[in-house]
DNA sequence: CGTGTTTACTTAATCGTTTACCTTCTTAAG
DNA sequence: CTTAAGAAGGTAAACGATTAAGTAAACACG
């Protein structure tokens, strides 16, 4: 026992002796410290933990040789004692062209980051990949990687292993996706389109398009916003003015552009699916000699960074990524730490229309 | 000892009676798999690590069973044995402006991502805040959390931190940065602009701007890179040819391009510090009446995904971030699995001129 | 003074794996 | 038949923490 304790000692000289060497793969645990101090390693624990039965003068001791000697927990034998990892999934499927390559995605992750980071809790990607070692399913990679909850941003809602996932009992959050009894943070689509079209009203556009994405919740939402607010309006919308082109697809915003230009009556004003989009009606539009918004208005969705950086800035229904993600990440932290008094709730964040020059005034 | 495996057994049956129940927070262990099986734990994990001390038949039947209860390991156990967590973390600081919502970046990321899963390992980020409870480092951060291996993707390489960290012994592997002895992958920024400008020469010009970012290993490559390209090219560069404009700030670009096309004999084309800011040099040239690239001529560094999409468009040096990204990952595995073969090398990658419209074909 | 309570610890079990080292049984060679 | 080797599996000690339960000393109080 005293032997251990010299031996323990020496080791921690050495460590400190030399400090940045290459060969500093030991981590000093609170056995270490435990010798060093002569207490129990559960004494350590409890003082590093601030529990309350260590008297006062040990507690203060314990923590200074921790701090001198360069402690740090061991996450792993944390996490098999405690059942709690600090840890959060997030899943970010990206076999569809998106993922981290999408601004908005993009843009609520670091936003995601941040909040849960503050908090004191890391992120992982939920590994979506097939070939992963023993492991078959989302749901299976979240129980063996322990994580405390697991953010769903960016997926095929309509996946059976996604629903295996929200069913699990783990804390899950879905982003612009409603399940039943699961909490959900969602960008108002509704209103969303709604302030759209209805800015685009009163700038005098009476004649306008909406291209709009490929079939999700989100598409519908809007669509329907899109239908319910024109008919508010007064506007009637003929059926080839509704077209369909996937989300971020310039090939396919440029097809139904020429197909809305070469219509007898086109119209004034095209809503794309979303900025990206935006910017493949531009171009034909360029292409024809026409101009924005001279000849025709053009109005996107997303509000991505280079939107009010490119001439004629794009009008666009600004989505506030940075709420999304903070709502994300707290609102799953929340359920983590308070399972029981957590509301199961919707959470709806506004989006804002950002004025570029890309919708004209038009009288008459 | 029989009762327990009954237990044990009855345990199994009621998971598998009801599969997808809110509750079924309970992880199958080896334990429950060697009492139904009727074997010691050490058996069953033989079997399932598929060790050689094990008979054909017992180790089938193990991991049927296994498969039947839904086994899957428990990470933080296994690592807490292994010292190996099959998890990798990317350095991602982005308290400057950039971070996941840098294309570039974000681009690399995915790569990344997709390589090293493929690979079984996840990825977690390291946890940028300080406030993260107990740990004060990013090393103490990736001890903590057990990472086999670190991507440093994006940060303040000056940082004393960051040169604890690829100093430490764990492996690690730098983007776009060298240090003594650590593995790098590099873009290539000197061939790169070298490309670049020798393209632009052949278009032609002969006065030649460049708007370089701020300062950066990278910055510092293209500069000289810029610079010894000219002078074998016989191009004179006047010292006002030289500006500087953070990247990714359309502002600054902005500014830097007024003072520019002020000169008394403006440049004919400008490359920017990268694509953002190639649009912020647009900007100013459409408001001064001027067009692109008929009168001025534009180029970029990058090649984000909607600089193909904008007209007109941009001429830029496209970096390989699938390949860069896929580098990262492969070295980052290579130096975990195979510490010792490993070469401590620098890879560089190559990109190419994208070649867009935003260069003029000038004579004379 | 005896008894109960509080304080400040220690002991030891436990989380789910892995693995070095046994044990037992079978088989083949001498 | 004896013995050595090999195959198949068991035992038990780790890994680094947490925590219920126990203990010894100090203190309080009628």
């Amino acid at each position: 026992m005293e032997i251990r304790k010299r031996l323990s000692d020496m080791r921690h000289m050495q460590t400190l002796m030399i400090p940045l060497v290459e060969e500093d793969k030991h981590m000093v645990s609170m056995k270490d410290i435990s010798a060093v101090c002569g207490v129990s390693v559960a004494t350590v624990s409890k003082a590093l933990n601030d529990q309350n039965d260590i008297g006062k003068e040990t507690k203060k001791r314990v923590r200074q040789v921790a701090e001198e000697m360069g402690y740090f927990p061991n996450t792993a034998a944390k996490m098999l004692k405690t059942n709690r990892s600090y840890n959060v999934g997030v899943l970010f499927n990206h076999e569809d062209y998106s993922g981290l390559t999408h601004d908005y995605y993009a843009f609520v992750l670091d936003s995601l980051k941040n909040t849960v980071e503050e908090k004191g809790y890391d992120i992982t990607f939920v590994n979506t990949n097939k070939h992963h070692a023993g492991s078959t399913s989302y749901l299976e990679h979240c129980k063996s990687r322990g994580f405390d909850g697991v953010a769903i941003v960016c997926t095929d809602f309509y996946s059976p292993e996604i629903l295996q996932l929200v069913r699990s009992g783990i804390p899950t959050v879905t982003l612009d996706h409603l399940f039943n009894n699961v909490c959900a943070v969602m960008s108002n689509n509704v209103q969303g389109m709604q302030d759209l079209l209805t800015y685009i009203y009163k700038k005098g556009h009476r004649r306008v398009a909406y291209i709009h994405g490929a079939d999700s919740s989100v598409t519908q939402s809007r669509l329907s916003s899109f239908y319910r607010t024109a008919g508010q309006l007064g506007l009637t919308i003929p059926d080839e003015y509704i077209r369909m082109s996937p989300y971020r697809d310039t090939k396919g915003a440029y097809r139904e552009t020429q197909y809305l230009l070469d219509l007898e009556e086109p119209p004034t004003c095209i809503i794309y699916p979303d900025d990206f989009s935006a910017f493949g009606g531009y171009n034909v539009i360029q292409e024809r000699g026409l101009r924005v918004p001279d000849d025709i208005s053009v109005a996107g969705y997303d509000g991505i960074r280079i939107a009010r950086h490119i001439e004629p800035t794009l009008t666009t229904l600004c989505q506030d990524t940075t709420e999304l993600g903070r709502q994300v990440g707290e609102k799953l932290i929340s359920l983590i730490e308070h399972p029981k008094t957590t509301l199961v709730e919707t959470i709806v964040v506004e989006g804002h229309v950002y004025e570029g020059n890309s919708v004209a005034e038009i009288s008459g």
